[in-house]
Parts: structure tokens; sequence; C-alpha cells
DNA sequence: CCACTTAAGCAACGGTGTTGCCAAAGTGCA
DNA sequence: TGCACTTTGGCAACACCGTTGCTTAAGTGG
């Protein structure tokens, strides 16, 4: 029983406006976020005042009182000093990635991973349970509460709030399921809503695919500044998530990424869905028929497509089947890819395999409410539940 | 000869910051835009204070400011006012059309067409002239420095610069002309700065198909306030311009919309770009054999496979062949697209004819211009010429 | 020891949207 | 006709953003 009473409401829900006015508040926010971004993706090694000022083209000055700030709310220190260039030597700053945490929950069909993570992404604790999405919502939000909750005190201190992903179609800015794939009875369930008022923390919901996509964007920023790319997802089916200029593309109703059951084939197969020809049933039948190349050729022309239509220059590829041979993949994968754009005169989009392992849509899932903290994200469709 | 000495330089082109840093002045112009923006979409109709500060999130007080700066600038005036509601009534402000102009310019493979609109977008005049791409850069760029002249004549007033549209690819950013299909001595070719210099205004070159998304983008506005959707272009080729979140989504080196070029049938016939089952290829093939009910159904296939990856709710239709008997394939299109979209269990994107005629990608591509004014663009990647 | 260089903070400033208050301009009822 | 009331919109003071000019801190090198 919850000590609250208003059920929850989304911060802007109304006769919303077109695009949103800014104010001194909005550019404090996001000057702070941006620099606050930079010292995550600086890690361990930290970054200096006048760093930040050059990447961010923000005044020395500026970044002075904004690293002041971030210092006084306990979310940067600074750490140590850079050798001098003949006069007074920089000084290091560095998040604090202790400074806050977010769980990170995945609920697939049969199982149940929940992660902690602090504020770098770093993880600080995980719980696995076995779950059954046919027992129906209420068991599954039990099994869900109990799990976070467990999490929360080992944790000790409570986090800013609880990401959750899974497969469905459903809608990230309402935070209602729709016809999770085989499971009608969910269809219209509120999630995040339901989860908010029993954790009394906020919580975001998302597709899989989506907080992957997110995790590997924000996780790979010290590898690869790539602002763009696409995520395919591989495993008992087959999915995509859309990272373009450096947001996660979710489109009009959180349906983007149904990259499955594009038809690669006129007239071919039928496909469980109805279609004929699609991407995940050719390539799932690949797999089956032990002719894994086979099923790369076909993911790659798929990819190919994408990477032609939206000009990414980069695929991730993940999942349980591209894990058990990752290489293969890459390579059928990426060898069409280089192929379509060899034909296209256009420079060739990398492919590669994406890490994270099983984690990687846990960890995603925390990434749902971190990232709005280094301004990667809208924090629309947080459903926030008072509870102090 | 030009009397300037700097070749050209994009505002940002150096070690770029990763995103911009804001200041006050880009709140102002952020605000600013955000209003101007409303006053256009009003239209002649006009709009109230106290409606553009419930719209924008702006105090009343904000908003009468920014009107005042705005009315002083000659962009904005009070035109009547609306019946009381018991109490003083609201005065009605209005967008001025006249006070600025820019020049659209689509190049096609054998045709020039260059008009000149107002800030509303109404046309103000118009100039046609053959033209051959396989005659080689300069004489093209000769023709357009005629024609945009000519009409800069007839206009009076200096516009706002140069949008230019044409089919090849091409980096919007850098204003470079890559190989543009069928005539390689157009590659490497610097188009916009070529245009600048000779032109004496601020240039911007884009694709044609984002140049007409951009056009009906912004057109559209009245109608519908859809932001997100496709615009599919099947007239010689087939390509696509995306709009998403409000913004040309133009990927990472300018080449997205590449549509004509998704696969749909592995291993189907050869399309002229070394690929097998190309939907340009099926669509043209259909529509040359006298099948365009076909030519409707494989377009409806691609354009299904990308309102499934996108999630945009609207696709429009346009180009020389969709415009001969624009119902067939809205009908044939939007079929395919329902039965795909009730089959995913998702609402149904609306298929729809792009209006605009063979003005359409002219028109768009003034707006490369006018757009930033109203915060529909970065305004990045337009090629200044200081001439006065 | 001192001149020089580089980093970072203090103080004053211009300019943003906001708040509190008041004038202007209507309606509606006595 | 007069007066109370409602609604609009501007004026003035304000809090707070990043910026500018200058000073202080903290090093190197001759």
């Amino acid at each position: 029983m919850s000590s609250t009473e208003s059920p929850s409401s989304g911060p802007s829900s109304g006769p919303f406006p077109a695009r949103p006015a800014a104010g001194l508040p909005a550019l404090r926010t996001h000057n702070a976020a941006l620099v606050l971004d930079l010292l995550r993706t600086s890690g361990a090694d930290g970054i200096s005042r006048l760093e930040l000022a050059e990447r961010t083209g923000l005044t020395p000055q500026a970044v002075s009182k904004i690293t002041a700030r971030l210092r006084a709310e306990g979310l940067a220190a600074e750490a140590g000093r850079r050798a001098s260039t003949g006069g007074k030597p920089r000084t290091v700053l560095r998040l604090v990635p202790g400074a806050g945490s977010a769980v990170g929950l995945h609920l697939d069909r049969d199982a149940l991973i929940a992660v902690a993570v602090d504020l770098a992404g770093a993880p600080l604790a995980e719980r696995r349970a076995p779950l059954d999405f046919a027992s129906g919502a209420e068991a599954v939000v039990d099994t869900a509460v109990r799990e976070v909750t467990a999490l929360r005190t080992t944790l000790g201190v409570d986090p800013l709030g609880v990401g959750v992903a899974l497969p469905g179609p459903l809608d990230h800015a309402t935070g209602l399921l729709h016809r999770v794939t085989g499971f009608p009875e969910w269809d219209g369930f509120a999630l995040r809503d339901v989860l908010a008022r029993r954790l009394g923390v906020p919580v975001v919901v998302d597709k899989d695919t989506n907080a992957a996509a997110l995790g590997l964007a924000l996780a790979g920023a010290t590898a690869s500044a790539r602002d763009s790319f696409a995520y395919l997802h591989l495993g008992t089916g087959l999915g995509a998530g859309l990272v373009l200029g450096g947001a996660l593309h979710r489109g009009a109703r959180t349906g983007a990424g149904e990259f499955g059951h594009q038809v690669v084939q006129l007239d071919g197969p039928r496909c469980g869905c109805g279609n004929r020809g699609c991407v995940e049933a050719l390539c799932l039948a690949a797999v089956a028929a032990g002719a894994p190349d086979e099923a790369a050729r076909v993911l790659g022309e798929g990819a190919a497509n994408l990477v032609g239509l939206l000009d990414v220059d980069l695929v991730l590829l993940g999942g349980r089947t591209v894990d058990e041979d990752p290489e293969r993949y890459v390579r059928g994968v990426g060898a069409v890819v280089r192929e379509r754009a060899r034909r296209a005169g256009a420079p060739p989009a990398e492919v590669r395999a994406a890490r994270g392992g099983d984690r990687a849509v846990a960890d995603g899932a925390a990434q749902l409410l971190l990232a709005p903290l280094f301004g990667r994200a809208d924090a629309a469709s947080v459903a926030h539940h008072g509870s102090h």
C-alpha cells in the first residue's frame, strides 16, 4: 500500500506545446549536462577545465562556475593535476561515479535480470530469476518488485530510478504495454505506473532493443564517438535499435526498430506474422537449417537496406545467435554491406559485434534513467511517484 | 571576379564540439524562432499573444517582449482583434510575409526551375530553363547564375539566400557534389561555394528528395501537424526524404533516403546499380510493363518496410509517375501498408499524395534558407559570402 | 631571484525570462 | 449613464545565465 494518492501523471501530457520553450533553468541544465557528459566519457583519466571549455565552446569562466556547482552537488571532484606546459598546471576533474545509481531491469520471456549501476555505468550488483510471461502481469510484477527490492537493500542507497526493458510492442511515452507477442492479456497493462507505485521510485519502460542500443550509445562513447548507429539483435527474434544523431529514435509510438518483419523477398516463404519473405523468417530458417552463412547474408541485405536508408556508418550485431559465432556474422554481414556500399559509391558502414553479453539490455535499461543527466535523452515519459 | 578574398568557410568545421553549448543569444534565437514558427503556421488567421504563451510554455510577459522585438524588426505585425470574452479583447498578431524572401533552385537532369518565395512560403516569381548535366559544371552553373540573377532583378529586393536541390549523392554539410549518377565529371565539385561566390548570397545545397520533404514538412503544417513522415518520390528514379521528429534526417553524410536501392527481392532481377531485386528496378519495370498496380504493390512493400523500421505515421507520395495517377498509387501503397500494420498489431500509417507538382522541389529548396528562421533546422552548412 | 607563462577565480556587466503591479479596454448589470 | 468586473498587455524590478576585464595562484626557465 502506497502512502501517495495521485495515480501518477507524466510531466507533460496535456495540450502539449509543439516544441518546448527554453528559459534560464533549461539553459543551465543543458550546459551542466554537457559538462557532465564529457566528465563521464573521459572516465578515470579525468579532464581539465580548459579542455572542457574547448570541447563545449563555453568560456573557461563559465566552465569554472558550472564545475563549481557540480562539485558542490557532489557529482564532480578534483583529481590531481596534469604536467605543466610552462605555467600553472591544469587541474583534472573527474565524475564521482558513486554520487548516484540506477537500476536496470530486463524482463525477457523466460528470465529476469536486474542490475544496479553507478553514474559511470559500472556494475554494482546483479540478480537473476526465472520468469514466465504466460503467468500473467501480476506474477511478473511481483517477481520484478521482489528482485528490485532485494537489489536495493544490497545497494544501501536509493537509486535515481528503475529502467525496464522488455520485448513486446509498448509505448515508451505512456508506459503502457501493447499486444506483447503471444501474450494477449498484457495488452494495455500500465507497467510503468504500476511499478512506479509499488517501488516508489521513478520508472521508465522501453523496448529491449532500444535499451540495448542506448547502452551501447553511452558505453561505446569512449571507443567510437559515432553519434548514429544501428544495433541489430538476432536471438529468438530479430529486432533493431536505432541511434540517430546521438539520440535513440523511437518513432511516433515507440514502434521504430521493427526490423525483423522487413520484407526482403517478395512473395517469399510465409512468416509467422503473416507477411511473406520477412528477414526474420529467412534468417531464422537458415539458422535452423544449419546454414549460418546464409543467415548472415540475409541479415546483411537487411542491414544494407537500413544503412542505405538512414545513412548510419556503424552497425552493431548482438543477440544469442550472433554471440555463438560473432566473427562469422560480422564477416558475412560486413561483406554484403561493403559490397552494397561500393555499388552505391558511398563509404561503407563499419560492422562490429556488440559487447555486453546477456547483460547488455539490463545495463541499457539502467541508462534510461542516467542518460537524461548527460543530456542524451529527453527526460519525458518518466513516471514519478513522490515517496519520502 | 569577387571582391572578397577568403574562399568561404563553414561556421563550424574545426575541432568541432560534440554537442554545442548554449548561451543567452542561443536562448533568445530559439524562443524567437518558436514564436515565429507559430506565427507562420497560423497564417492569415493570426494568433494572439496569450495563445502564443500557451502554445510555447512561455510567460505572457516573455511573449510580449519577444513579439515586440519581432515587430521592431518588421517580421510581425498586429492585425485586428478577436471578439471579447468578457474583458479586453486579444490583439491578433501576424507574420509579415514580405519581410524576407528566399530563392529555391531545382537542378534536374534536363530542366531548371528557379522560384522565389516569401517568408510564408508563398510564390513570388518563377523561371524555367532547359538544362543538361552532361554539358558540364561550368555550363550548368552559368545557367543557374543567369536564371537566379534574372529572378532577383524581377524581385527587387535581396533574398536571404539561395537553396539548391539536385539529384545525385552530395554532402549537404560541405556543399560538395559526389558521383552524380551518370555524370562522373561532377564528382567533387564545390557547387555550394562556387554559387555562393558568384551570386554573393548565402547558398545551401541538398538532395532533391530532402528539399521536397522539407517543403512538405513546412507547408503541410497547417493541415497535419505530424512531425515525422516519409516522402517517396517515384519519377525517373525512386528516392525518399525523411522527416523525423520535425527535422530532416540527412544521416552521417547526407546519404539518407537511398530508398530506391533497397533490396526487396533477394536474388531478384539485376538492377542498374548492380544489386538484385531493388525496389526501384522492380517498380520501374512494372511501370514500363504497363502494370501500375504491381508497381504500387512493390512500392507499398518498400513503404511498409520503412514505416515499420522508423515508425512514421504518414507517407507522402510524389514524383512524375505518381502524379500521372495519384489515386491508384495511394490506394495500392495504402493497401499494403494497412495490411502490414494490421498484421503487426500497430495503428496504420496514413498514405497520401504530396501536393506541389513539379514546383515541389524548388519550393522546398527555398525552405532550406527559411527553415532555420523558424527553428526547423540547424543553420550549419550554409556558405556565406560577405557581399555588401 | 626574477621574468614569463598558464590556470583559475573575483567582480562587474549585458541580457534572458519571471514576478508583481498597474493601466487599458472591453462586457454586463443596476 | 455609471460602475463593478474581467481580461489583456506593458512597465519596472528581479534573479540568474554566460561573458568580459582584471587579479591572484602556481608553475617553468634563465
